[in-house]
RNA sequence: GCCCGGGUGGCGGAAUGGCAGACGCAACGGACUUAAAAUCCGUUGACCGCAAGGUCGUGAGGGUUCGAGUCCCUCCCCGGGUACCA
């Protein structure tokens, strides 16, 4: 359906060329091949009701460019997308309005597909993958059944971050600020029996790999900071009069003898054991009221101390005095062993406590004048305890009989003496930390993978065998929470029966459901071989496409989804089922897309529908009062969303995507401009007219007459320049590029084929629709997408006189066109030689002269 | 508080230690048009000057260098992450 229509006129070639691209799987990998292989991969989508938001395709923009541009280049690319399906949403809906999630979402799958499709984006869409398809999930289930036999699944009655409004429990890592990440509802902390995944068992080797990885690195230090690793030493406290010990874990070992008392944490298990008869009322009030405390209300209060006096003595090994033990709940039980020294002196949240119970304080660190000034303090100060020092100093007043000396050491090596003097005596050992728990992962859902579990009447607990999964979700009615922690599969009536096939025992299906990480954990390997049904994946084509070399997605999955997938895919190593020990080679983080917003003059937010442009000023549109435009993150509240839809529909996708990357570099926050994507769709235009005339015929400016010099050398840098921007993910900058070429050879009355030809191969990973059009028209068959990419001549991308600044004094007098392969000695000479140059110097001495070849001369007097 | 990013024209942004502001948007002037849109040509960091030209200028202040947006130190502001983690 060529149209012979001159005119640009996207409607007409984008719907065409992408029914080309289908109808000839022209983007099929080829799981068998001699070519260099790629794979590169979107973070897939959860398909929410909303449909795409201009910030999705802006990842996947990017790596459709790559691609695209790596098939040029000769690649077997493996470029897939699929449905991160389960969630909360429309199960949500469902409670809402008995509409069964699977119908919401298909239907919203159907709608993200269509919006994909509509950008032109090369997937593969014979690997589209499905969270929720039961051919899947089995898969989900048959991974967590290896986790299970590993002993790295297990059922733990555990404090539980239980979220009334959602009626589920939370992992930490869905937890912010005491409140849920999803829709900010309060969060408690509630014992609860659930499935968890020893994650912490990796935490070693997830900190580690993290080195070799080629990601930002701000995403892996987030990754290490969740992950947490302290070093220190556990010691142990004996209680004075009792049989018990409590071991304390410390980073400061050499701190021990300022330790002038401990605190348990309120769930410490020797809390009762310690706590004296007159101080039993008190502990156990403190105890009721901290268990009552959610996360939320323990973060506000961070800086109130609270506590009680258990009534118990603990003896400090190093010096035998003995010490106060107290519960707070500034100490928690997650963390360490539940049980800490402390040293007021030297840490700040101690400090704070022994302030507000009059405990006594004890510097036994003295630092230099120079930390302590830098710090706004005095040693002195230091020293009498009355301000706390937390940093780097000398070892004071830290010397026993024992044989344990560290008075006048650095910090370093007091606690390296006194953990060899602790470990000598059995009182301590040195030990490491981490913050990293294991994972949480079951949920009171219906809309989730089911967990291949029974639950017998004789009290086993038993795994489905690989011949029975996938193990479906039944049908059921009533998708509303029961409030009581019960899964709403706990309704689910015959489904929940089962007699064992070979003993004919009976049990009861587990109800809980997996969390919506699961599925997410493993796609990047179905996607090598997405329909197979007798395996997950088959090694060979694992072997061939992993890992994944290039993985582009929002930063908000920085610790979430990349440490679980990280964690599977570690296990999945260990068994032998994979054969990389990591699965994301690297990774790109796509900046925010902001809207445009408003605030009126008290910085209230103004929704953008309820402003109007007035003489070039933003008013509110009912008030006529001023209102200032900002940038703010995309939310139906302030109506400032852009639809991609509404874009192409004006513009078109090729508009679209070549916007989304000019606007900036890939991974940065920027704010959306529709005047903008007219530019673009300019650029494009005017691309257009220097091709084709307006009777839709190739212009008759296209000539075999070679370009002259200056055109020659544009084209050059510009293959140059769009190859190393590409090959860099500089996007930006390369469209500048193809910009500088269009001006220029726009106004040449007569254009090389040739070089035309070229420039169409350089805008088509970026402009696909349009360069296929331009392509056909310019007389070629078969499509663009594997014609080989242009290569340049470097000599052909020098100038043959580049024009010289000359300084003098580093101020510039005078530009001077020279050879660009002059000699320093050849640039000095024709510099001094300039009139403006000499009148500069004057009579003055020269001192130095600087030349840099092709750039400039800087004569110093 | 701590850990990452980041501060460059009216705006988005560009710049291996070497002429700051490429490319685009907006604005202004001009051509074409009965007119407008579209398109094309030109101007556009600020200040001084009739001009030639000069002075200032990359968040602030110091430093290194013949030369700093770029490297080093101190500080301020913005964005993100995280937080009684002992």
């Amino acid at each position: 359906m060529t149209t012979t229509n001159g005119k640009y006129n996207p409607p007409d070639i984008e719907p065409k060329w992408q029914r080309f691209w289908h109808e000839h799987n022209v983007f099929a990998a080829e799981d068998v091949s001699d070519k260099p292989k790629l794979y590169v991969l979107d973070m897939f989508p959860y398909p929410s009701g909303a449909g795409l938001h201009v910030g999705h395709p802006e990842g996947y923009t990017a790596t459709d460019i790559v691609c695209r541009y790596k098939r040029m280049c000769g690649y077997n690319v493996l470029h897939p997308m699929g449905w991160d399906a389960f969630g909360l949403p429309a199960e949500q809906y469902a409670v809402e309005t008995g509409t069964h999630p699977s119908i919401t979402t298909r239907k919203n799958i159907d709608n993200f597909r269509r919006q994909i499709k509509a950008l032109g984006f090369s997937y593969d869409w014979s690997r589209e993958v499905n969270t929720t398809d039961p051919g899947y999930y089995r898969w989900t289930q048959w991974i967590f059944l290896q986790l299970y036999r590993k002993g790295l699944a297990y059922l733990d009655e555990v404090p539980v971050n239980w979220c009334p409004a959602l009626g589920t429990v939370l992992a930490n890592e869905e937890v912010i600020e005491g409140r849920s990440e999803r829709g900010g509802h309060p969060v408690v902390r509630r014992p609860m029996k659930q499935w968890m995944l020893r994650i912490t068992e990796y935490a070693e080797r997830l900190l580690q790999d993290l080195d070799d990885l080629d990601w930002s690195e701000g995403i892996k230090e987030m990754q290490r900071n969740w992950i947490g690793k302290s070093t220190g030493a556990n010691v142990d406290f004996q209680v004075l009069g009792l049989s018990a010990v409590i071991q304390v874990y410390t980073t400061r070992p050499d701190t021990l003898f300022g330790a002038t008392y401990m605190v348990l944490a309120p769930e410490h298990p020797l809390v009762d054991a310690v706590t004296s008869d007159a101080q039993r009322s008190a502990v156990e009030a403190y105890k009721e009221a901290a268990e009552k405390k959610s996360d939320m209300d323990r973060a506000e209060l961070n800086t109130e101390k609270t506590g009680v006096f258990t009534g118990a003595t603990a003896i400090n090994p190093v010096n035998r005095e003995a010490i106060p033990v107290w519960i707070s709940d500034y100490v928690m039980m997650g963390y360490g062993t539940g049980a800490i020294m402390a040293v007021p002196a030297h840490d700040s949240r101690d400090f704070a406590f022994a302030c507000t119970f009059d405990l006594p304080i004890r510097a036994i660190l003295e630092p230099s004048t120079a930390d302590a000034d830098a710090e706004g303090v005095t040693a002195s100060d230091v020293v009498a305890g009355t301000v706390c020092w937390p940093g780097d100093g000398t070892l004071i007043h830290s010397a026993n009989d024992d044989g344990l000396d560290i008075n006048g050491l650095s910090v370093a090596a007091a606690k390296h003496a006194t953990i060899t003097w602790l470990e000598a005596r059995e009182l301590g050992a040195a030990a490491t930390n981490y913050k990293l728990r294991d994972w949480l992962f079951s949920r009171q859902r219906y809309w989730g993978e089911p967990f291949p579990v029974v639950h017998m009447d004789n009290g086993d607990i038993i795994l489905l065998d690989e011949t029975e999964l996938p193990l479906e979700l039944p049908e059921i009615d009533d998708f509303k929470p029961t409030g009581t922690g019960e899964s709403p599969l706990a309704k689910a009536g015959d489904w929940l029966a089962y007699t064992h096939p070979v003993t004919g025992e009976t049990g009861r299906r587990e109800t809980h459901t997996m969390p919506q990480w699961a599925g997410s954990c493993w796609y990047y390997l179905r996607f090598v071989d997405p329909v197979n049904d007798q395996q997950a994946w088959a090694p060979e084509k694992e072997r061939y496409w992993m890992p994944v070399d290039l993985y582009v997605g929002g930063a908000e999955h920085a610790v979430l989804h990349l440490l679980y997938a990280r964690f599977w895919h570690k296990v999945l190593y260990d068994l032998g089922l994979v054969s990389t020990t990591e699965p994301f080679a690297r990774l790109v983080n796509q900046g925010m897309i902001l809207g445009i917003s408003f605030k009126d003059a008290t910085g209230a937010l103004v929704p953008t529908d309820q402003v109007e442009e007035r003489d070039g000023a933003f008013v509110h549109r009912d008030t006529g009062a001023a209102v200032a435009e900002f940038p703010a993150k995309m939310s139906k509240s302030l109506r400032n969303v852009v639809n991609p839809d509404d874009v192409i529909a004006e513009y078109g996708a090729d508009s679209f995507r070549l916007y989304e990357m000019f606007m900036g570099p890939l991974e940065a926050v920027k704010p959306w401009n529709t005047k903008g994507v007219e530019g673009v769709r300019r650029f494009l235009q005017r691309a257009w007219r220097m091709i084709i005339a307006a009777d839709g015929t190739v212009t008759s400016d296209l000539t075999e007459q070679p370009p002259d010099t200056g055109l020659l050398r544009i084209l050059h840098v510009t293959i140059r320049k769009v190859t190393a921007d590409l090959d860099s993910l500089n996007f930006n900058t390369a469209i500048s590029q193809l910009m500088i070429f269009v001006n220029a050879f726009t106004k040449a009355d007569s254009r090389n084929r040739e070089a035309i030809e070229i420039f169409v191969k350089l805008l088509a990973p970026l402009a696909p629709h349009i360069a296929e059009e331009l392509w056909q028209r310019l007389g070629h068959t078969g499509g663009i997408s594997y014609e080989p990419w242009p290569t340049y001549d470097e000599a052909l991308t020098r100038e043959t006189e580049v024009e010289i600044l000359v300084q003098v004094r580093g101020k510039p007098k005078a530009r001077i066109l020279m050879a660009p392969d002059a000699t320093p000695e050849e640039m000095e000479r024709i510099a001094l030689g300039e009139e403006k140059v000499r009148e500069a110097i004057a009579d003055c001495a020269v001192r130095k002269v600087v030349c840099v070849p092709g750039r400039l001369v800087n004569i110093v007097i």
